[in-house]
DNA sequence: GCGAATCTTTGAATCGTTTCATTGTTACGA
DNA sequence: TCGTAACAATGAAACGATTCAAAGATTCGC
């Protein structure tokens, strides 16, 4: 045997017409149980595969969803694209996944790819601003989804979180908690979700009149820089330190506390109070259970799948932007300051 | 515009014939400047984008090249997918991802998927054992490449790395700076992967007349497996503690790293050294950075891609069994012993 | 036993590309 | 000016599935 057999080669096999064995493919209630066992024999016999670029072809379109994410490598991607995969599964699509890595070439080339493939629609969490070539997709009426983005909803629709209200959440919490003088540690505010979740604190320290906000800046958002941050920490009088510390995520957290607990200067929770972002699984193991703020990332993945499938299905472009709240996650790093 | 452009569309529009069409966009050499510049015209004012079911269904084959890894979160299967993917690309290739999440029926899904698909062919790290369907496969004539498992090369090229070599490079390491009771930590030694690396660090030690390997079994290989493993040395006489712990993973090590920092009883690495496997990103900013194995994952992915390539273009399936051997890491957590 | 209604099966047309034998055009040397 | 070689452009056939109008078979009531 040389090539894979076709329909045709079915056909002839079990003496049957190809639309008959297409029947037996597509609309089993049509063929009588006799020839659609002869078929099926036949299919059997022929190893047969249907051809899935002849199918698409005929129907004008596949049964794909393209999904373009910055960083496969990066947890909270890969829970979006699994919860993605999932939800495609079960309306019978199947997921063409590309990472970008931040490169903008890249994705452009995953974006011709996509169309060439004549995806269904695409889910994408674009590499810098919403470009020019995102704009000609939607022209040429390709339905699409931003991920992770809020974006404006005459032109597409999105599912995102609202960083803002995480950051509220989590300064809330160490107020809540009994903390007063609060500190911010986060890379550059020129990134937007990390000017957010500030400014979410902020809001949350303003509700309290004895309250204060101090912004440490890091360079960069590792565990390394984290860490650096906590020496500066260590060497300040008591009087001087903050009791609550709030870090724009978890790597940052985790070096802080690394900092801490190395020396044994201070304890968590009962000097400083720390609680970090994303959830990530290194959060629950640390040292000190960590608190942190959790994205709903599978109800993102889910909820994008099913915003394309309204577009797909609608036909009419009627955008719409879902914004998450995330949800806050309380571990021993901000126990009870009283619990002493 | 409703539908998208096909090239009978772009062939009127420039007034020319389809066959000149293609030839633009396939063989530019063959068609003269003149109406090459006017069918690229053409092609721009239509928004012309190639179908490639079409394409496809008339070449018999497609560009893309399935991949199916048992856990896309594991960074070392993210690292492999993004070699490969560059890999492909270079060839001109697509990669369709699968992820089976260790789940056989998934994996089914993505095999059945991906040869509806027609793939060049299918890098695949199993579910459990080799199942028929993979069988199949080979039978089918779909060129497969087995990653991360060691095949039969009557049946399946493979790329694998040597799990003995590392656990002997790791005891070996441990051995050469000195230490002499060692110690394995690992899950259940019914996994190959542990086994392996248990069977190479004996390897090592016996070697040395005067060294010892104890084996502490571990509840998994997690964080906190490794802190309860930690936990029960810090319990232990200091003349009946191991000076060289090996971890069957980095998880393992930074468990047992945490167990240690925290009691401050035992030193890191002057009382005991830790080597762990895997080399993830949170070895080097641990508390103490940690030694590990490096797997090759780049040259897994990219060497992968290469045999699939060699088992297309020859046709003939000569199968090759590819082995790498990983790398030495060493860091802080095996210093010099005497370096007290 | 007959006609109508229902159920099965048939096969040509179609989707959009690539291929390739054929036809048309141009350039050049004699 | 003519013949030929090199170059360009043409368009029908093929890939493999699905669709659908039409033909063929079966069932049923009377």
């Amino acid at each position: 045997m040389n090539r894979t057999a076709s329909i045709k080669d079915v056909a002839n096999h079990a003496s049957v017409a190809v639309g008959t064995v297409s029947n037996v493919l597509n609309y089993p209630d049509r063929v009588s149980q006799r020839t659609k066992e002869r078929v099926l024999r036949a299919i059997d016999e022929l190893g047969f595969v249907r051809n899935d670029a002849a199918r698409q072809l005929r129907a004008g379109h596949s049964r794909t969803i393209g999904l373009i994410v910055l960083d496969v490598g990066n947890p909270f991607f890969t829970s979006v694209v699994r919860a993605a995969e999932d939800a495609a599964a079960l309306q019978g699509s199947a997921v063409l996944l590309g990472d970008s890595g931040h490169n903008a070439g890249r994705e452009a080339n995953y974006i011709d790819l996509f169309q060439e493939q004549r995806v269904q629609g695409l889910l994408i969490s674009p590499v810098g601003d919403v470009t020019e070539r995102l704009d000609l997709l939607r022209e040429r009426g390709v339905p699409t989804v931003l991920v992770d983005r809020l974006a404006d909803e005459e032109k597409f629709s999105s599912v995102s979180v609202d960083d803002d209200a995480g950051g509220y959440l989590a300064a809330r919490h160490l107020l809540d908690t009994g903390r007063r003088r609060l500190a911010f540690v986060g890379g550059s505010t020129t990134i937007r979700q990390v000017w957010d979740r500030l400014e979410g604190a902020r809001r949350a320290v303003k509700e309290e009149p004895d309250a204060t906000l101090e912004v440490l800046e890091s360079d960069g958002m590792t565990v390394l820089a984290g860490r650096s941050v906590g020496n500066t920490l260590v060497e300040r009088d008591r009087a001087d330190l903050p009791d609550g510390v709030f870090c724009a995520n978890d790597l940052l957290a985790l070096g802080i506390m690394q900092s801490l607990t190395m020396t044994h200067t201070f304890r968590i929770p009962e000097d400083i109070a720390l609680i970090g972002y994303d959830d990530i699984d290194f959060a629950v193991s640390a040292v000190v259970p960590l608190s942190s703020i959790r994205q709903p990332t599978e109800a993102l993945g889910r909820t994008a799948i099913e915003l394309l499938a309204e577009e797909v299905e609608s036909g009419h472009p009627r955008h719409r932007a879902v914004i998450f709240t995330p949800e806050l996650v309380v571990r021993q790093s901000t126990g009870e300051p009283d619990a002493k």
